[in-house]
DNA sequence: CAGACCACTTTAATATAAAGACTAGACCAC
DNA sequence: GTGGTCTAGTCTTTATATTAAAGTGGTCTG
């Protein structure tokens, strides 16, 4: 898929980032996950705005995992539904996407309001930061949704 | 090549970045034109440590010129030749490749040093990202080099 | 026990990206 | 002017990724 005969210690860390992260659903699937709270296969794939193929996106969820940006646990609900979380190293990554939503608000399709949304969440201040990331860590760590999602934040982005 | 038929408006900034921005050889370019201070096209391409091919490296600067991420300027010395320098766009993309890198850093590839160095720059603190963002605006500005290049920075990454 | 739901997998056509070889034009030394 | 070098690419062929649509093997629900 992405990635086959690197070896990544030789490489530096921005040259890195390219070849591992650098892909068009991976942002969409961590937003779907972090900010909209989906975790099941079915949850993303139906409610893809950006439209992903099935095949795609089982080979995106996989390759997320083999990458520890995310962890697969099984539901409750069915013997079958897996159920997808953040690792520390998604939620870690959570920033980055704030960082590229500010930077297209700015200078790609300009929206004040995103970027006023956006720049307390990468820009290490603020106490928005800090409830989310702390919400992330606590679904990370209990596996639970918190019944506080951060519904104003999803609907803009 | 990345981006065909989408509709700018109608997506969300961070599926926007993905379609935009996400590519192997963005960053690449990116890091060698801000950090290495190169800007001819041969420049780029001979020393690239990652072997970008020259139709590769053809139709990403293309790219990122219509993307806004860079403007050409003609040189003095060859009527062929062309400079490639950072536009405003350009400059405030390079604190999320500094992002990427430390996420890099920390979950992939440890190496301490490099998130302490990268850290800086792009947690909106800090007297380096001030130091590294006001040369790139001279260069940009003034469309020359200064003598002060950040060899200690482009060195690590 | 039928029908819905689950997470994929398969298939085959299409689209995209890549490396390596090659090129048109500008320049320079002799 | 002629050979060689430099410029920024283009061309061709090959490899890979993506897609829609259908299928799979299992589970759960009424």
């Amino acid at each position: 898929m992405l990635v086959s005969t690197i070896v990544e210690e030789e490489m530096c860390p921005i040259g890195l980032a390219g070849y591992l992260l650098v892909d068009k659903w991976v942002p969409i699937i961590l937003r779907d996950i972090a900010l909209f709270d989906r975790r099941g296969f079915n949850e993303i794939l139906k409610n893809s705005r950006e439209g992903i193929s099935s095949a795609t996106l089982a080979s995106r969820l996989q390759y997320m995992v083999t990458l520890n940006l995310l962890q697969v646990e099984k539901s409750d609900d069915h013997a079958q539904k897996k159920l997808y979380f953040l690792t520390e190293a998604g939620i870690a990554f959570v920033p980055i996407l704030f960082h590229l939503a500010s930077w297209t608000a700015e200078f790609r399709n300009p929206a004040p309001d995103i970027i006023a949304l956006t720049t307390p969440f990468h820009s290490g201040r603020g106490d928005l930061q800090e409830m989310l990331l702390s919400r992330l860590r606590e679904i990370h760590i209990y596996k639970t949704v918190q019944p506080t999602p951060m519904w104003w934040l999803a609907d803009k982005l």
